[in-house]
DNA sequence: TTGCGGTTTCAAAAAAGATTGAAATGGTGG
DNA sequence: CCACCATTTCAATCTTTTTTGAAACCGCAA
């Protein structure tokens, strides 16, 4: 197989096998491809931002997003799937705090 | 409004305001989420890494990959719309390389 | 110039994700 | 037990992203 000059000694070195063998499992790879997609909307990150201040019940967070309630439910389900918020009860209301993981994801 | 106990003085005390007004704007929203749809991809995410040990040409990723050249040039275009990657022509290839940008957020 | 290898572009189809409004859930206080 | 409040779930619809195969492109060598 004809390949550029540029990288012909580091194939020829094996430099090919060794990076597609230190390459993360499909596993991993989905589970990081996950969190990317939780990450990859406007509204979602503004949550997470929101959240990074102080733990919130939905209906502060509706009021401050101005959105519908089913439209916020949604969008904090996808957070908390993959790790970057909780949420707890609390009498009548869910009160969501973000996690380390999003702490982490936020800082980025 | 009625809000649970937890927050309420937070609330009293103008935590939401500062919380949004430290909100970051839309378009640097929009433009963060960008990055993470183009980080959404399990195939994405193995092109990032594969680059990182070394800047390759379409023809030995589409050989390490097992995929079709459009699958594969389609990917490449979405990493290098938001700038994790970049590409240059030499000869008959096009040689990939991984950006800073993309460093930093692979590392994460 | 013609043909060729490597790669991209295109349009159509398929799949995944987001929005909507209505209905359901599940504690709580009366 | 009943009615109420905050929130979630559901199914239909709409939007965005991904896949596919065919056609086009581009620089190079004959």
């Amino acid at each position: 197989m004809e390949v550029p000059d540029e990288m012909k000694e580091w194939v020829d070195e094996g430099g090919m096998e060794r990076a597609l063998s230190s390459l993360p499992g499909d596993d991993v790879l989905m589970e990081i491809g996950k969190i990317h997609t939780a990450l990859s909307d406007p509204l979602r990150l503004k949550i997470l931002h929101l959240l990074s201040h102080h733990p919130l019940c939905v209906c502060l967070m509706k009021k401050a997003l101005d959105i519908s309630d089913s439209k916020l439910s949604y969008h904090l389900s996808v957070l908390k799937e993959v790790g970057l918020i909780t949420g707890e009860r609390k009498k009548n209301w869910r009160i969501y705090s973000i996690t380390e993981k999003g702490m982490k994801y936020l800082r980025m």
